[in-house]
RNA sequence: GCUCGGGUGGUGGAACUGGUAGACACGCAGGACUUAAAAUCCUGUGACCCUUAAAGGUCGUGCGGGUUCGAUUCCCGCCCCGAGUACCA
């Protein structure tokens, strides 16, 4: 029979499904593996050709490691709570369960239809309430924590409040918010319940407080950090402010230091770990307190202004204070005479949005405020200025200026004629510019004058702090993450309100399910969504929280509710502890950069306080990450002619023509085109306007303009990988995804190749079948050539796999089956084991085969990888590149028995090598066994 | 600006520890089969020079240097493209 993919593919989905073939049990004598893909947001596009390209990586090596004898866990899943299903609620009125049902359903379909191996049973989505009740419950235990700086980790809330019973906030190192009051054990005691639990909400590690958040008008809700991108949000592109609000929040903040240090024991990307890193932002230096002169006419007294630098061996160049114009200390500092300045100009800078506020970076401004402070070693009376340049959220708001080491603080000084004084004999050219330099004597810096950076640093810290006027101190870029959305769905958070405080709801009400509403916008007085719910109060008088959980919530622990089989998900756990133990973490996850500072810091701190309660065994989740690289979409472009006003005409130019005419650009769809050659016809049904489009031709065709772009709706370079699966079948798409190019890399969708891959399928079936495409093979015992080639793929295979490089496997099956193909191998003792090496990438052809060749159907994938016998590959020859002065001449085949002075003699014994040295004396002959000869004249 | 990737034929890419640059595939050209087309198969295909041919030569992995018998690979300096980040004190 020839090669009929559809037939083969649909057979052996059909029959994976019906057998639960890739079902996965938690106990094993094989050891474990875990692959994981990053879950996708089931949207209602479906997948394009970019998605499977992870999946299908994964694939391959799950099916590699059964193959090698591992128990594997590869599942999959939906992040099914999001904004996009919640947009179209709005506009249409439909829930948006209903509308992600239907796309899952999409989903779901495309991927059977590339033949994955995922255990399905243990399928998952993230806004299934099942699933959710324990987002929830977590959420609950984030609650109920403290984070413990003296035992480094999480701890039960109930042993801090039994603390302050008995020894108030005395010896109490927690991680809590500034305003975190001290008291002793009476007072603690004497306060009221609600006092108590105001106090409390300082240190639980999910917290409700009055923050600036990033607002965004235009989706009504509040967005992370990471959802700004660029001063707006990162969906939608819409404007986002800074506004203050009562929000909930993840005091990420307390796991900076152990996700810093647990980047060093992973196996993740450089520049992913580097952005990591740079979101944590460690910054060593210094706290210092400079104390503030009190103004005259001011009533305010004894102000202290606490700054953060990582230069305080400059503190003697410090020529002003500058403070955020959102300090809170701004106005109680402001002389009356300048008071109308300064809020002027916070009025001002409060009108620009970040993104003018970065544009503005050059543009200087800042006003005194009239009031000086006094440098706690020298006693010198300094300037404090406000000026934007100071950002509100890092450090303190405030910095000690040193214009002679900071550019910034030069450039300030310098526009409003502020002192500039060097600190350091090595600087140079201060009249120019600042200059940070670490090197030389320190100079005009009283007690460590003389020194050099290394001594003088020490001196500083140890006299700030006998001053009792600053300490050594480490400072983070990175905030607490905003967790509430004003939004409908998404997971509610299991919290009510009695008295304006918030109360965790008993667990035994888990899940507390999202209510239906009318609508899906906020209410008239502004709530968000869940505000429309009727009754909806938690034993039927205290309200409940209004906001939902963000995005992340549901994907930051997502990896272990699948540990739990589907028989174990009834149990009142998120996942068995045996399931746990068993599986423990994820060997191998795959999927896109861009999550690097969400889900992937997100997912490490939940990870992080999961282990220090007791749940989890690793304190990394993820121990080895691949990115995958994005597939780019390729446009293709018509260009419309233009009359001379600059109006469009009917009127289509050819791409190489364009320069002669006056035309528009305008995206034409990627099915219409084939090879950069436009269909006429289809284009005139494309839209009722082009109906009687006309064209200018060259060579009698009209070629397309061509760019690379994101791969998107609205740029009509979307390829549905279900077409690919019609022409060609899956196979063909898993091996010409990984074919492409290294799988880290992005590169535009081109199917200029798949061809050749499909040529090579049908290659490789042929080895199989006779002339009349009957099933044929022989059980003769196969020759040397025939066992080569076999061994070089068993070698090659799993060196590729191990190291993630698929693509160079696809072009090496190509090489074998070529030889095979030369060969005229039919012989089953090689073909049988090529079967087993070829399956993880093209599992349905190969699965076929396989039970041609008699073997139970469906048993390739518990059939072991070959073993590899380097044996075969040993030859007694080579065939030894000669080369004159480093560049190569000839080859010479010559016996490996050969020593190195055997083979220079001959080598120089040959008439071919003589004639290329041409009478010369070669100097000096390098030998290199089995690789090169180099000869020196 | 900083950090991290990356620059190899007409195209996607290969070359694993410094050892035959361009594997494999696409495309293109020529040929076979066919009434024809598709499919399939065969041959050629980095550029330039020389030659009737066989053979041979020169250049060539972004650019300029260096180390080495030998460099796509290592070192120094620069250019370009992509990603991330950006007043972080």
């Amino acid at each position: 029979m020839d090669y009929h993919f559809k037939d083969i593919e649909t057979k052996w989905q059909r029959f994976w499904a019906q057998n639960n073939t890739f079902k996965v049990a938690n106990n094993s004598t094989k050891p474990k593996y875990y692959v994981l893909d990053m879950f996708p947001y089931p949207s209602g596009a479906g997948l394009h050709v970019g998605h499977p390209l992870g999946y299908i990586a994964s694939d391959i090596y799950s099916r590699y490691k059964r193959s090698k004898g591992f128990n594997v866990l590869h599942p999959m899943g939906y992040d099914s709570f999001g904004l996009p299903a919640e947009q179209y609620a709005i506009q249409t009125g439909q829930h948006p369960a209903l509308t992600t049902e239907q796309n899952i359903a999409t989903y779901r379909r495309q991927m059977d239809q590339i033949g994955f191996s995922y255990d399905w049973s243990r399928e998952i989505r993230t806004s299934d309430p099942s699933y959710y009740k324990w987002t929830q419950w977590i959420f609950m235990q984030l609650f109920n924590s403290w984070y413990n700086l003296d035992t480094d980790k999480a701890e039960p809330i109930d042993a801090l409040i039994e603390h302050f019973r008995q020894n108030g906030s005395q010896g109490v190192r927690a991680v809590c918010d500034d305003e975190a009051q001290s008291f002793d054990a009476q007072q603690w005691n004497s306060m009221s319940v609600q006092q108590q639990q105001k106090e409390l909400l300082k240190y639980r590690l999910t917290y409700l407080k009055e923050s600036t958040v990033n607002w965004c008008a235009a989706l009504g809700t509040v967005l992370a950090n990471d959802e700004v991108k660029d001063g707006v949000s990162e969906r939608g592109g819409h404007p986002v402010e800074q506004k203050k609000m009562m929000q909930w929040s993840m005091r990420i903040t307390a796991y900076a230091s152990r996700l810093l240090q647990g980047l060093n024991t992973i196996d993740w990307p450089e520049p992913l770990k580097e952005m990591q890193r740079n979101w944590i932002g460690k910054s060593v230096g210094a706290s210092v307190l400079f104390k503030v002169e009190n103004a005259p006419g001011s009533a305010q007294a004894h102000h202290t202004i606490e700054v953060f630098t990582t230069r305080a061996d400059t503190i003697y160049g410090v020529s002003y204070l500058a403070l955020a114009p959102e300090h809170e200390l701004v106005a109680s500092l402001t002389t009356p005479a300048r008071k109308q300045e300064i809020e002027d100009y916070i009025a001002r800078t409060k009108k620009k949005t970040e993104l003018d506020r970065m544009a503005d970076a050059r543009n200087i401004s800042g006003v005194f405020t009239g009031t000086y402070a006094i440098n706690p070693l020298n006693n010198e009376r300094i300037p404090i200025w406000v000026a934007d340049y100071v950002l509100a959220g890092y450090g303190t708001g405030a910095v000690m200026a040193v214009p002679s080491g900071d550019q910034r603080d030069w450039l300030f000084a310098t526009h409003f004629n502020l002192p500039v004084i060097p600190v350091s004999d090595a600087q140079k050219d201060l009249d120019k510019q600042a200059d940070p330099s670490k090197e030389g004597r320190y100079i005009n810096s009283g007690c460590i004058n003389g020194l050099s950076y290394q001594e003088a640093l020490p001196v500083i810290i140890q006299t700030l702090e006998r001053l009792g006027a600053g300490k050594a101190k480490v400072q983070y870029r990175m905030r607490d993450a905003i967790f509430g959305r004003q939004r409908y769905w998404g997971e509610p958070v299991p919290v009510y309100f009695k008295e304006g405080l918030p109360y965790l709801i008993d667990e035994q009400d888990l899940p507390l399910l999202l209510p239906e509403v009318d609508k899906y916008l906020p209410t008239e007085a502004g709530d968000p969504p869940l505000g429309r719910a009727t009754g909806w109060k938690y034993k039927d008088q205290y309200p409940y929280e209004l906001s939902t959980m963000p995005g992340w919530a549901g994907s930051s622990w997502y990896w272990y509710r699948y540990m739990a089989a589907a028989e174990e998900r009834g149990q009142n756990v998120f996942a068995p502890k045996e399931a746990i133990d068993y599986w423990q973490d994820v060997d191998l996850y795959i999927g896109g950069s861009e999550h690097a500072t969400g889900h992937l810091l997100y997912s490490r701190f939940w990870n992080m306080f999961l282990k220090d309660i007791g749940c989890v065994k690793q304190e990394e989740p993820f121990k080895k990450l691949i990115n995958q690289g994005m597939i780019q979409g390729r446009s293709n472009f018509v260009y419309r002619l233009l009359n001379k006003d600059g109006s469009g005409t009917n009127t289509f130019v050819s791409h190489g023509l364009t320069a002669q005419y006056k035309t528009a650009a305008l995206h034409v769809d990627v099915t219409i085109v084939d090879h950069d050659v436009l269909d006429l016809e289809k284009f005139r049904q494309f839209r009722p306007e082009f109906k009687d489009a006309e064209f200018i031709l060259e060579d009698g065709r009209y070629i397309c303009g061509v760019e690379v772009e994101k791969m998107s709706k609205s740029k009509f370079n979307v390829v549905n990988p279900d077409h690919i699966i019609e022409r060609y079948g899956a196979d063909t798409l898993r091996l010409y995804e990984m074919f492409l190019g290294p799988l880290e890399q992005s590169k535009p969708w081109n199917t200029n190749g798949i061809e050749g891959v499909y040529k090579f399928l049908r290659k490789f079936w042929k080895l199989f079948h006779n002339e009349l495409m009957e099933f044929a093979v022989s059980d003769e015992a196969p020759v040397k050539a025939e066992l080569k080639a076999l061994h070089k793929i068993i070698q090659k295979v799993q060196d590729d796999i191990e190291r993630f490089s698929f693509n160079t496997s696809v072009s090496s099956f190509m090489i074998c089956v070529n030889e095979l193909t030369d060969l005229k191998c039919n012989k089953r003792a090689i073909l049988q084991d090529l079967v087993i090496v070829l399956s993880p990438y093209a599992p349905h052809i190969t699965e076929e085969l396989w039970s041609l060749l008699g073997h139970e159907p469906g048993s390739l994938t518990r059939a072991a990888y070959p073993e590899f016998n380097p044996a075969y590959l040993v030859e007694d020859e080579f065939a030894y590149p000669i080369s004159l002065n480093g560049k190569m001449k000839l080859n010479l085949n010559i016996p490996l028995a050969l020593d190195n002075a055997e083979v220079e003699n001959f080598v120089l014994a040959n008439a071919d090598v003589q004639r290329h040295l041409d009478g010369k004396t070669p100097k000096k002959l390098i030998v290199v066994k089995g690789r090169i000869v180099n000869i020196v004249v």
